[in-house]
DNA sequence: ACTCGTAGTGAGTGATCAGTCACTGAAAGG
DNA sequence: CCTTTCAGTGACTGATCACTCACTACGAGT
């Protein structure tokens, strides 16, 4: 293949429109992102995003499952060889905190989970936590409070983020992000 | 006023489309239902429930202040005035789990917090999670952290029966409910 | 009886959006 | 070259939806 090409291939341009819509539903949410949204942030046209995937479930769900990728590979390289137990999903829960810093994966966390009402969507968040559960037994070995523990905190993370409550200096607000591990406030 | 009476007061309608919102909205969240879905849940025209509630915000915003309200109320109930710490944490999140058992006010919270990119909404779900986080610490005096684990297991709480995991029976989805106060699974 | 404020609605409207269609053009193999 | 295949798009369409307007009707006070 020529240095020179100018078309890509159909995976090149699949792989670029995921990453696009794993940003822009971010920020807004399934049903309130166009599927032209996606398409632009990607730099190509709505009529090809709908050949590369038929439906917007379709880019969807690719979206979600391009997020938990990323978030189980994070967990699994977090985590030494010889670290066992609370320690290693301590080690876990940090490399979490840095993954979701920008927001994006969190924010697509949250409104997939808001979107479960389509069944291909629920689907999708149920391998997530599937695979987030099965990475996070099998490398550090702690009991299922300690894994329900860190699924917990995480979700407690999404709430607060989501709802800026990091940035609020209210007595309530203190109370309940105090010793959390700071994420950054909304722009 | 005589009981033939066949207009009702404009509050009378207010607090039935509030309530139809709640369930309505509980089902597809915020973008994906319409207005007039709501309003015919109440029993009332789209026009007239534009008059009540001048926008879709407004009236989504009245429906999640009054998810709180139930949910605040339920909680103050729940603890004895001799109980305190966490014993009486334990109450609250029994009465919360039956409460939130037919998946309706847990739904709109999930919805709602994926609405936040919408000021009014966002701030709604800080008002609901401050009256939540303030008469935790009033009724049972337990520390910061334990504040924090309730809130937690709460939202683990969503994200398990949003995706059902309770019905299934994969080991990733034992594992993770296990201990967990058993929540009916989805239709 | 009359009038005025309020309950209540049918029938729109303009905008948005998921998905389609008919098409252009690049480039690899022969 | 020339044909075939695949990347890529502009210009629609039909449906949906937030919100509006012009209007009817009820009933309380006088």
């Amino acid at each position: 293949m020529p240095a020179t090409r100018t078309l890509s291939t159909a995976e090149e341009r699949s792989d670029a429109l995921v990453r696009a819509a794993v940003r822009v539903f971010a920020g807004a949410g399934f049903h309130a992102t166009p599927t032209t949204a996606v398409a632009a942030e990607a730099g190509i046209s709505t009529a090809y995003a709908f050949k590369l995937f038929p439906t917007k479930v379709d880019l969807f769900v690719a979206a979600v499952d391009a997020c938990y990728d990323r978030i189980v590979d994070t967990l699994r390289i977090a985590v030494g060889p010889d670290v066992r137990g609370r320690a290693a999903l301590d080690a876990m829960g940090s490399a979490y905190a840095a993954l979701i810093a920008d927001r994006t994966l969190l924010m697509l966390q949250v409104h997939a989970l808001a979107a479960t009402s389509e069944t291909r969507i629920r689907d999708a968040v149920r391998r997530g936590v599937a695979r987030t559960v099965e990475v996070a037994q099998d490398l550090t070995g702690a009991p299922a409070h300690e894994i329900q523990d860190f699924l917990a905190v995480g979700q407690l993370c999404h709430l607060l983020t989501a709802i800026d409550a990091f940035a609020l200096d209210d007595e309530w607000a203190t109370t309940v992000t105090e010793g959390i591990e700071h994420l950054p406030t909304h722009p």
